[in-house]
DNA sequence: TCTTTCAATTGTTGGACAAATAAAAGATAG
DNA sequence: CTATCTTTTATTTGTCCAACAATTGAAAGA
């Protein structure tokens, strides 16, 4: 995921539509694994009972018996419903329905820690502004005296930090905290994901003292705009910190 | 006004997202699971040998031995890796990294046996209309006459329509194609990934024939101001378009 | 070159014990 | 006797081990 797509229509070659009707039909389906079935099974057994969010499912030992499974072949699938996001699973007390699949959607691109390329920069960024000043209208209705007490405190962490890496930490930790204040958890999940990509390109662009000290006050002045409600200057000031770092991009990074 | 998510700091304890930077704190690290760090080993492992897509990991009784850890741990681990799309396993060849994580996100929502929440609802839709309203002024800076002909085109499908799963499908096509205007191939990857749900809640809000009528209209209508350059009006369209369906939810679940 | 055999690896099963914890039983104070 | 706190118990999940079956790449043989 490097280049910008030339206006991609859409096609992503329909795989959702792939689960069951695939052994009854007699093909040569590669023939599903006991744990692939066995999550099939599952997956009935919560269709047909009406299971929703909360319920609960039956325990390892039950699982085993109704399905003639052996128990490491139940944990094996039920390892990958918690990996889905579907359920949530606590000793003596079982495996109980949930629904973060959106979260766990987002955590499969933890994976990335490629070098960032302009491209990408330039995306990330224009999302990230999106998401932090065109959002302002949420934001200044649902911010609390707290949030913005926290926002301080997270703020005044960068008088401690010690290495570069530490203090794009607590920069991260501050927009976090901020998107947070929306409440929206689709978006907040998002945010966190973008976190290694949002990482590098702040190391990228700041050396240990200029957080102590550019990133610290334009991080104040942004919260005083936020106390103070004044949407426009908010705006202004969270687009032009956004903004800093595409000179270090620009020149470092002629063409390719 | 809505039940948010209670302004959650960090800490999801979930499975993989528990990346570095965690066990040298010496927090309150609520004891990840050996499955849990087998997997934070192996991600390491990836990447400090720099393995990339087609190399093979190691053997089950080799990451046994190297990490200390009984065999079925080790297949845990490495059942969720599968899971994520990162590796595949083969018996005999062993496992060898792939990138199939966008594919899995879709499989994620195979799962269509849950319901959507209205917390997720609510979630979804304020992340739409950040995306699709808020971003009206890159929508208008970028947006030519072809995407225009592209986005009518795609709409005009509605009249032939035969199902709900069609048409809202074609739905979910309209949409994607106006987010790809802007031209942030990170936010059109969100956006794609977020379509299972999307495509959820399209199909509860509405029937076949609301499809061809309301929607169709909607759109034609949100089209003609983006043609017009009318900032207020389209942001008033599109999200009057995008609250559509909120009713249909707010009687659902009457409350908790 | 093809076939057969072999050996290594993953897939599945069952059992054993440790860790966690909800529920029940008991103890204590009022 | 009741209520609250503490302890015990029983159940369930977490981890590990051992064994065997299934698969299949690789070597041996025809």
């Amino acid at each position: 995921m490097t280049d910008l797509p030339p206006k991609m229509d859409d096609e992503t070659d329909s795989a959702t539509a792939t689960h069951s009707a695939a052994r009854e039909a007699g093909g040569q389906e590669s023939k599903a694994s006991a744990v692939d079935e066995l999550v099939d099974h599952i997956r009935t057994l919560i269709s047909e009972d009406g299971l929703k969010v909360g319920d609960s499912l039956p325990t390892e030992k039950e699982l085993c018996e109704r399905f003639h499974a052996g128990r490491n072949t139940v944990r094996e699938a039920m390892r990958i419903l918690k990996t889905y996001g579907v359920v949530k699973v606590r000793p003596k007390v079982g495996a109980v329905l949930i629904d973060e699949r959106m979260a766990r959607a987002f955590d499969l691109f933890a994976f990335n820690t490629l070098e960032v390329s302009r491209e990408t920069f330039v995306d990330i960024q224009g999302f990230r502004s999106l998401l932090e000043v065109a959002s302002f209208e949420t934001l200044f209705d649902n911010v609390t005296p707290e949030d913005i007490a926290d926002l301080h405190q997270v703020n005044s962490e960068f008088l401690a930090a010690k290495t570069a890496v530490d203090a794009s930490e607590i920069d991260f930790r501050f927009h976090t905290r901020l998107v947070a204040v929306m409440g929206n958890k689709a978006i907040l999940d998002v945010y966190k994901i973008m976190k290694p990509v949002i990482m590098k390109i702040m190391l990228k662009a700041k050396t240990v003292q200029t957080f102590s000290t550019v990133t610290y006050s334009e991080h104040a002045e942004i919260l005083e705009t936020l106390e103070r409600r004044d949407r426009t200057a908010y705006q202004y000031k969270m687009k032009s910190h956004l903004d800093a770092g595409f000179r270090h991009f620009e020149t470092a990074k002629p063409a390719e």
